[in-house]
DNA sequence: GCCCAGTTACGTACAGCGTACGTAGTGAGG
DNA sequence: CCTCACTACGTACGCTGTACGTAACTGGGC
């Protein structure tokens, strides 16, 4: 019997494979794809340790050997979704467009997996691929004159923003996941008590501001802009 | 029998007291103040509708006539503490400052209510408090020439500062909830974890940056800076 | 003043969750 | 070869949100 209940350690630093006993029948990676594929298809609440252990073909508390805690397993998605990074082999030495290109690349890897957004504010920040992703991002800023800890919160705050805006423009269709009707019912049903709300005339700038933007928003503009904002006032001091 | 299949509509349209049958034994105030008791004292994962529904005296089932999807609760408290924002009268007339103000209230109640962050990421943004905190946000903006849009998004990303400073101060903290041992064994493992892959030189940078910064950071000045520089950004154009 | 539709109240029940625990089998180091 | 750490996994517990059925109550229309 394992000292099992749960010791307190990070994922990361106990072996993938143990030095005594059989050879596991899964890889980490393995696991974590049969998650990030349930989450990617039904939405992260549909990640259940016993679903995760069915696909994968094992019985459900065989998954406990390879993974702690659920958060773990967590743990694992993000990580291995972090190494769907395309990082190009040296930084051009212009910043500016690295951050912008490397911020792009999260904005379409938390678009294409919106159950990111909302781990990534749970910040499970210190895996492995999401170091090395770091660890790029500051060699990125390396002709910027600046001392580290300033070059930490830009990066900071440049993920901050993707996180933010990808969380916001995805949040609606995955709430309606959890939902027993559409997600055209839901936003009809959203934009017309907005509509009501704002035609009592207690929130007259909030009606301007509605009444003024006209057509769909260009999500990817207003992430640009955003982006462009922060990374100027980096630049200018 | 009521239409109890809960059917679709925003929580808010609903009148709170209907106009036939008797009279309910409780106001949402008081329903949501229970809910934030609870997951001031054990964090939001203990708000469960069976502990609210005991806390406020009756049965489980009796909750779901007030509130027919437990998202409703999350957003009757979200509703609750953005009502403790202590707004002016009205703006000063300095936008800049109005807004700084703002912000800094915003962070004392998302410090207050731990949990805040993580419901503010799922964007429950319309509720009758929040939408009379964007009102009056906008509001501060009168004198900043600018479109309406703009004036959204510089509000937009005040919040979003704000929502992921406060998230990123507080998770550790939050996470500890759930585990088995104390907040400074889990801070102490993860800090050994990361010293030790530091140490392997595979994260040159990172491992600057960490050594750089010598003692505790100051949260709220990392803050003010992040703040100030998104308000520069709108100043300055 | 009465009636009844609509509401409140709430016990029971179900499907699902994370995971503690016990046991059986396996394979490599001494 | 023995031993013991490890893998595998069935069972069970306490918890969750909530569908459903039933009983009590109450205020508006006649």
């Amino acid at each position: 019997m394992a000292g099992r209940p749960a010791e307190p350690e990070v994922i990361w630093s106990r072996p993938e494979r143990a030095a005594r006993g059989p050879r596991p029948a899964y890889t980490r990676a393995e696991i974590a794809a049969v998650a990030v594929r349930i989450a990617d298809a039904d939405g992260l609440d549909a990640v259940s340790m016993r679903r995760v252990a069915g696909e994968l073909g094992c019985g459900t508390m065989s998954l406990y050997n390879y993974v702690p805690r659920k958060e773990d397993l967590y743990e694992l998605m993000v990580d291995l979704v972090a190494d769907e990074h395309e990082l190009p082999e040296r930084p051009t030495g212009d910043w500016r467009a690295d951050l912008t290109g490397l911020a792009h690349g999260s904005r379409a890897i938390m678009r294409r997996h919106p159950w990111m957004s909302r781990l990534m504010s749970a910040a499970y920040g210190f895996s492995p691929n999401s170091m090395k992703f770091l660890e790029y991002s500051l060699w990125c800023l390396d002709p910027l004159d600046l001392p580290y800890g300033q070059k930490v919160e830009l990066v900071a705050m440049v993920n901050g923003v993707v996180t933010t805006y990808v969380a916001n423009e995805i949040e609606t269709a995955e709430r309606t996941r959890s939902l027993p009707w559409s997600a055209e019912r839901e936003q009809e049903i959203r934009t017309a008590h907005l509509a009501k709300e704002l035609a009592t005339g207690r929130y007259p700038r909030l009606a301007a501001a509605v009444a003024a933007d006209s057509g769909p928003v260009d999500m990817e503009a207003v992430f640009d802009r955003a982006l462009s904002r922060v990374l100027n006032s980096f630049a200018r001091g």
